[in-house]
DNA sequence: ATTACCAACTGGTCTGACCAGTTTTTAAAT
DNA sequence: ATTTAAAAACTGGTCAGACCAGTTGGTAAT
């Protein structure tokens, strides 16, 4: 292994252990060059890959600095890979659908059995702004009901699953609500599915609130699918073809 | 974003374009930085990155290759940030298992749904040595068994997902199989619980091959519950920390 | 106090040299 | 001629120092 795997190696060690917190700054390369006692193509090298594994973030004239999403949260982000392989496909939506009827199912169950005072008091909140908020504007306070719950399961590798989907998962939600919501005997159910899954976390209630999110995200499918099956006009997840952008990320 | 940042991206698209296969050898830095016409520092920072992305291995004196496995499945791999940061927690396996539970229920669910032929083929022999196998010696066919599966469903995202997880699977399957199948009786019961899902699966039933699915998952996770609580000897997932740190190297 | 500017950071790129493995070619020894 | 060993021509790995290009903060002129 070269010197530059170690560097890297040993910074992301130095990251990880708790040496460094999310959005800390990085020495800069001339000062990790001098002080690990290699040349700064080296360093430059070494951030590189951590730059390739989502570990770091770095900005010209200001820095290095770690990344505030946990590093391996970074497979299907913005432009990573995998979106651009999938997002064009429309099944794609379907097939994530079907992923996260199983995840926020069991993420409902969890969270009904284990959600804390203040797990109810996020619940809670991001609850009513789904219900003042105009749907149409913006998907955001559906995602964030949606992560309120996930939060309050207390699995983390659930949590890492969902966030790693987030980028997916806003753009699938954007699609859904975009179709979804205009009519408005959907809304209504939407609105009272919503309100469902609520209720039976905050009484506790594992099995039904499994049921409730399993429901929703089936009747969104479903209804999808069966808008597309009329041929009506079905906004697809926009295909993100931009690579300009690096910190102008949907903050949720 | 910077020239190196592009080159990266020029080359990733070259590779998942079709342009270059899997373990096809790229050609040389001095060659890749007279045709783009940088540097090559600039090349080899690109190359780098897509080394922390998995996209390439890099190997001294002989060359960069495009990584065996596809770039969109790399992730979570050995060493994996979130590895070090999970694997110490002995609720991380439960944890786990609960996602497990849903994933691979879905899997087996859709498994049955859409398998072809060739997935029937695989799946009866991964089957066949899972039958055959020593299951003390390694976990690698009860993990294999389970990745066939998923693999049938036709879902990128959760074959993505449980790929994501499969290192951790590994050690959890590892963890399960040890403390599990030398109780002949519990051996015997998950022999069973394999055919019900391989049969289900095979008949394409959905439903049965998800309940099987989970009541497997399940009762792995409550056996293992059970003979903790019992106070037996559980051996855990193995916690690995070899950083081979090498001699006097000042600390940073 | 405000504005303009400049110096001192930061990362980004280039060059050309040299070290260290690997492969191929060449030439010597049999 | 075949085998074998040395050497040349690859490959990536590292280093040095220079210069370009954004960002920031302080200072001097207004």
């Amino acid at each position: 292994m070269g010197r530059s795997q170690e560097i890297s190696y040993r910074l992301e060690q130095l990251i990880l252990d708790g040496g460094l917190a999310p959005d800390q700054k990085i020495p800069s390369e001339r000062q990790l060059a001098d002080r690990l006692g290699v040349s700064r193509a080296i360093i430059r090298e070494a951030l590189h890959e951590l730059q390739g594994r989502g570990v770091i973030d770095t900005f010209h004239g200001k820095g290095s600095f770690v990344a505030s999403i946990v590093p391996a949260t970074r497979d299907l982000d913005d432009n990573g890979p995998l979106m651009h392989l999938f997002a064009g496909h429309p099944r794609t939506m379907y097939d994530l659908l079907e992923v996260r009827e199983q995840l926020e199912g069991q993420a409902a169950f969890l969270a009904a059995q284990r959600a804390t005072d203040i797990d109810r008091h996020r619940l809670t909140k991001a609850f009513r702004m789904l219900e003042e908020t105009d749907p149409l504007s913006n998907a955001k306070p559906d995602h964030g009901f949606h992560q309120a719950i996930v939060e309050a399961s207390h699995n983390p590798i659930l949590v890492h699953m969902l966030k790693g989907l987030k980028n997916m998962m806003l753009l699938s939600v954007q699609a859904s609500v975009a179709n979804l919501n205009p009519r408005e005997a959907m809304r209504h159910s939407i609105m009272k599915q919503h309100r469902r899954i609520y209720q039976a976390i905050l009484a506790g209630k594992p099995a039904s609130a499994r049921k409730a999110a399993i429901d929703h995200v089936r009747f969104v499918a479903d209804s999808m699918r069966d808008l597309e099956s009329q041929g009506a006009e079905v906004i697809r997840m926009p295909i993100d073809t931009e690579h300009t952008n690096s910190g102008a990320t949907p903050s949720v």
